[in-house]
DNA sequence: TTGTTATATCGCAATATTACGATAATAAAG
DNA sequence: CTTTATTATCGTAATATTGCGATATAACAA
């Protein structure tokens, strides 16, 4: 086995999960953190920034982009990422009542 | 290989990390959302919730507990769990104000 | 003590993630 | 077209996660 069970839960639940899992790693908040202060972000920046490899921060950006946080455009020959941000909002409100919930109903 | 590096990255952003990661699986999600409107937590009701085997609710339990989010207590002959209130709010302070200063600073 | 019930831990198999070198693809510059 | 610079993808090794049956542990009940 090792197949996590998804289809037991709801789709609130798994989409907490799969942002969650996003942010799961250091290296991509580290990213989104950086992308937003530059209001851009070059790849081979963020290489020397944390110190990881470019194949690896490719990697990561692939996992941001998929749950359709990053948009990209050309600049000059650099690919520039931005936050997306509407996206971005929907998930904050998303954690936020998350959070906010169960606080209301804690012991 | 294969090892995250997470000595590259200051503390708050492994903290998110690590909080995330335990946000990153909806059993855990649907945990901690049954517990608190239970405000208590009996093991086998969860298998019943979830359909999971008692060894893995059991599992997902104690990557629960290891940041913190769970006190458990005796109850009669069942342990009764119920989420850390200052722990919770301390990691809804640590991601509210991660998604904020995103927002402000994005694009 | 013995039996019952609830939870935790062990051990294992299946799968997923992480990292990186090598290489491909893309676009601007000459 | 060729070169150069930047990013993406492939392949692979190391490690981590997920799930569950089997078993151990703990507490109450009889």
């Amino acid at each position: 086995m090792g197949v996590s069970k998804s289809e037991l839960f709801n789709s609130q639940q798994n989409e907490i999960a799969q942002v969650a899992k996003v942010l799961a790693h250091p290296a991509r908040v580290a990213i989104l953190q950086y992308i937003s202060r530059q209001d851009a972000c070059i790849c081979s920046d963020l290489v020397e920034e944390t110190g990881l490899a470019q194949a690896t921060i490719s990697q990561h950006l692939s996992e941001i982009k998929k749950i359709g946080l990053l948009k990209g455009n050309f600049q000059g020959k650099n690919l520039c990422y931005c936050i997306d941000k509407d996206r971005w909002e929907t998930f904050s409100t998303l954690f936020e009542s998350f959070f906010n919930r169960i606080s209301q109903q804690c012991c």
